[in-house]
DNA sequence: GTCTATAGTGCGATAGAC
DNA sequence: GTCTATCGCACTATAGAC
């Protein structure tokens, strides 16, 4: 790898990293382009080199994050007598990442209301990435584990559970390592799914 | 009550309207006030003389939108015997006004997401309006209906239910009147939350 | 209360030198 | 690949006549 590459993907990062802090802190339509460079420490310019528009910014930024997360909490085997111990330890990590990662998971909710991308594009990204999430659940619906409601609906369930545990949550840090609520956070969610 | 009263509060309304239209299909960022006001058929200076500035015309929506919602879904006595079936009247009212105002319940959404309009000031509109939600948990954790998680986790979750299951609904209309589906939705809430 | 006209600002994106 | 400079446009909000 050449001094020059190595400079390439620097810039490059630097503005990925800057979009995501000024994004999370003022909203994504009321930063500037501009702004992003400067914060980057790179000219007005390089910006529209490496990324075509601000629209294309926001998308590789979206598309690394998503990624990103899912090769981190993706269980490679699914074994059926331990799927609730596995299952749960899925919720945790997917819990803590977004805890942890948390200006990453609010850029992803302002994403989901982000209008200049298309729904479809943004539900390309998250089928592509979580396409272990519909196998486990029809793995633990063949083994009577997981309730057999419509396949979209329990994804979309446990995506709403997601979203408002990991919110509570950050609202909330103290209560991050308390047992009490990180028990409760998790049967909510399981009794939910499970039969 | 005047005719120049009537006529006000007409133009007024014309512009809420109008921006809730507007804000739907483009964004809220993306929606110009110069857009409303012609889309309304009235004169750009006109909104500011209603509304003090843009933001102000967002939190006016948002506050009337939430508050007429609560309203209308709100269950004026507590039944001990009937609980379970009290609470599942009232999420498929929940869930039926979401359907039947899926603009009004995008906007919210949008404006969950909108850094112009300060958390305290969303969260407030929200405290005020649904203040008998607190209650009617409590009330069923007292007659050991409700599972005694801590308070406000159970709201964000029922929030959390809520949504998923909206934008679930809205993505697939042709379920909206499907037993099937709309009884899975109901369960997996009632799973979550009950004893 | 409603209008027209516009001030004043800031934005996304491009051009062209290095 | 990075920079400087800037174009052209659209936006919020105001001023002042009616």
């Amino acid at each position: 790898m050449s001094i020059k590459t190595v400079s390439k993907t620097s810039k490059r990062q630097q503005l990925l990293d800057s979009a995501l802090t000024l994004f999370v802190s003022q909203g994504i339509d009321a930063t500037s382009t501009a702004s992003i460079a400067k914060h980057a420490g790179v000219a007005n310019g390089t910006l529209f080199h490496h990324f075509s528009s601000k629209e294309a910014l926001v998308l590789a930024l979206y598309k690394n994050i998503k990624e990103d997360f899912a090769i981190q909490v993706k269980p490679f085997i699914f074994d059926e007598n331990k799927l609730k111990k596995q299952i749960k330890l899925v919720w945790e990590q997917v819990i803590d990442w977004a805890i942890i990662n948390a200006d990453k998971q609010q850029f992803c909710l302002q994403v989901s209301q982000y209008h200049q991308l298309s729904g479809q594009v943004k539900t390309q990204v998250l089928t592509e990435a979580f396409d272990f999430l519909p196998k486990l659940i029809q793995f633990g619906q063949q083994h009577k584990v997981i309730a057999d409601y419509p396949l979209e609906l329990m994804i979309d369930n446990a995506h709403g559970q997601f979203i408002s545990s990991t919110l509570y949550l950050t609202n909330n840090p103290d209560l991050v390592n308390d047992t009490r609520h990180r028990e409760a956070i998790f049967e909510m969610f399981w009794k939910a799914i499970s039969v």
